[in-house]
DNA sequence: ACGAGCCACTAAAGCGCTAAAGCAGCTGGG
DNA sequence: CCCAGCTGCTTTAGCGCTTTAGTGGCTCGT
């Protein structure tokens, strides 16, 4: 026995009776069989070089025994590395009170797992921390494809992830990201359908509390309303971004709600800036809705437990992830066959906090 | 850059032309400064072996031509795999409404990546596909530690990840957890602080409306209520349990509401629950904190955006993530050394949704 | 009947890195 | 002068797996 790499993946803790050391390999297998190694990696790997008799007999050797391949070693060998990585920059505070995340993780999941990849997560605090997170996993060929989520505008990250060679996926961006595709959703048109439902209402009055100027997503929100205003002659509508913590959300709309022409109607770009509205609305008296209506552009469990519920723009968010999964797979196998991909566009789905505008 | 990049490193791609070239090794390095790789390779993790004039000249040029050593190379020889896994068995729709698993990643990260530390993260259905993921990953070498969450009485987890011979850390349970140590926090004197609080303000009949109660600690604070029952002398308190979801939670406020002797206080055991809870009471006309106070045993921005804000008993868990973090990291290092840690006692945070009984 | 062709399998090389062993050239004690 | 004992490298040997060359034994076409 070998004395092997003290400590790390040891089994056994204490030192003392522990069984043999043994990291089961193909040699083991080999050895139970009766063939050679290789003969039992092309059993494995399904491919032509041992007879169905013999494949039959190492595929059973290597259950019985339960044998699994050693990661490192493949791909050491240049296999890809079986995984997929994904860099959250968020600042703190916000982080984990938005579901959307969640969900798309385990939309991914549903792909990723069947296939045996996994998914490397990481949560920094800015750009240029995910950067360089981005330098390291491709360095270290840790992962064979990566997933940006909200691109900015003029984002840094599409540049230094197509020059670092490794596939990728933009999560949330419409054109131009150099060659990266993208799985997009239809912002404008949902933006555009609740104006028009808001006003068809009655509502001329209409505020939009925007997420984080940066992202392109938020652009597009802000320009849809603005178009949207225009169209339908609403000479009141205003965007004010925040930062998407809920602190922001509250005091925005604290503010918004002070005005002498207060707005009847309000957007919040995401259900815990909605949620937090809907709490300030209720501590200033303003009735929802009543005299104030409430639309979150973003839909999850919160803005169904609350009450009145809050209506929303609502999308099949792990659908979502198994998109962009499958999408990222599909790049990783064969790059420059994926083009962008338009997801469904959230529907509006109206629950209690909307209502033709008070007198 | 030269095309490189271009595939997924895959091996056997097409026809042979282009040859991998791509990557960077300690060789190139080697031949760079004119030295053996095995010179770079002592030089690159500070052993002795070469001059400090090599050493120096080394380091510079792996700096200079962006070089990261190969992770699985690195692991081929025996070396950690540089990763630690987590794995969460929830059922779909409660998922990701509960900021704490974001917030524990995110305290996690902060001591991970300092150290340069991957996170692997799966989401599955149930506790054998979570089996199976183990297996897997500890077959495949993929990760040098786990972190195990939300024990169960009777855990099947504890033995077979023991069994496997992989350092592990269980969040949140007390006691007998085989040979692995744990990160947990005092439920019970959390509850008894809750309840204690409550009696004094006048309460007697308090209803908890509990997680699942396969879980470890949902019994600790099922039996924790009993005791401070007995002690208080409060006859009509009652444990209902439920599977964490937003809904069970809502029904069961419902029923809780509707008895003849309704409680005049409910304490719930996540947050979410709190909220779908107070949603409710509203939706009944049951006034909080007038007729019915209401407590949540986790704490989140959820619990302060809505109105009236939910009293809670917090913790700081972005610290516990950083806790299990370095627990993890420590038992990874050195298996054995690491004993039962205690968390903070999360500390009864009063807002508004607690009052003395109405009438 | 005999080389060509195929089949089922083995031997060996190599992925990038680390670790053990080897080996020049020097120093200095005897 | 010799050689032990350094120092500062280089060589060599793997880690577990894939993959490219083989290599015998057969069948087959002519």
């Amino acid at each position: 026995m070998p004395t092997s790499g003290s400590g790390v993946n040891k089994p056994g803790a204490a030192p003392g009776h522990e069984k043999a050391k043994g990291r089961l390999t193909i040699a083991d297998i080999a050895r139970e069989v009766g063939v050679s190694p290789s003969a039992v990696s092309f059993a494995l790997n399904g491919r032509p070089g041992v007879s169905e008799a013999t494949r039959a007999r190492i595929l059973q050797a290597a259950e019985r025994m339960n044998w699994h391949p050693h990661s490192a070693a493949r791909a050491l060998g240049g296999a890809p590395a079986g995984a997929v990585g994904l860099v959250l920059a968020r600042p703190t505070r916000t982080l984990g009170a938005e579901p959307f995340y969640a969900q798309l993780i385990y939309g991914m999941q549903s792909v990723l797992s069947a296939r045996s990849v996994a998914l490397l997560l990481q949560v920094v605090d800015d750009t240029e921390a995910e950067l360089a997170v981005y330098r390291r996993w491709a360095g270290e060929q840790r992962v064979d494809g990566l997933l940006i989520v909200d691109p900015q505008t003029k984002d840094p990250r599409i540049a230094a992830v197509a020059a670092l060679g490794v596939p990728a996926i933009v999560l949330g961006g419409h054109g131009k990201h150099g060659d990266l595709p993208t799985v997009w959703a239809d912002d404008r048109e949902a933006m555009l359908e609740t104006v028009r439902y808001l006003a068809a209402l009655g509502h001329t009055r209409i505020a939009h509390v925007a997420g984080t100027p940066a992202f392109q997503h938020t652009q597009r929100r802000i320009r849809a309303l603005k178009d949207a205003a225009g169209q339908l002659g609403l000479a009141d509508t205003q965007s004010v971004p925040t930062d998407f913590s809920d602190s922001e959300g509250a005091a925005v709309t604290r503010r918004l709600l002070s005005q002498p022409d207060a707005p009847t109607a309000i957007v919040y770009d995401s259900d815990l800036m909605a949620v937090a509205g809907l709490g300030v609305a209720t501590e200033m008296g303003v009735p929802v809705p009543g005299e104030l209506s409430i639309v979150s552009f973003d839909d999850s469990v919160l803005t169904r437990v609350v009450h009145p519920a809050i209506t929303a723009l609502s999308r099949d968010t792990h659908a979502l992830g198994v998109q962009v999964a499958e999408a990222l797979l599909r790049i990783v196998e064969e790059p420059g066959t994926v083009a962008d991909i338009k997801a469904a566009t959230p529907r509006l789905t109206v629950r209690e906090s909307t209502a033709k505008p008070g007198r």
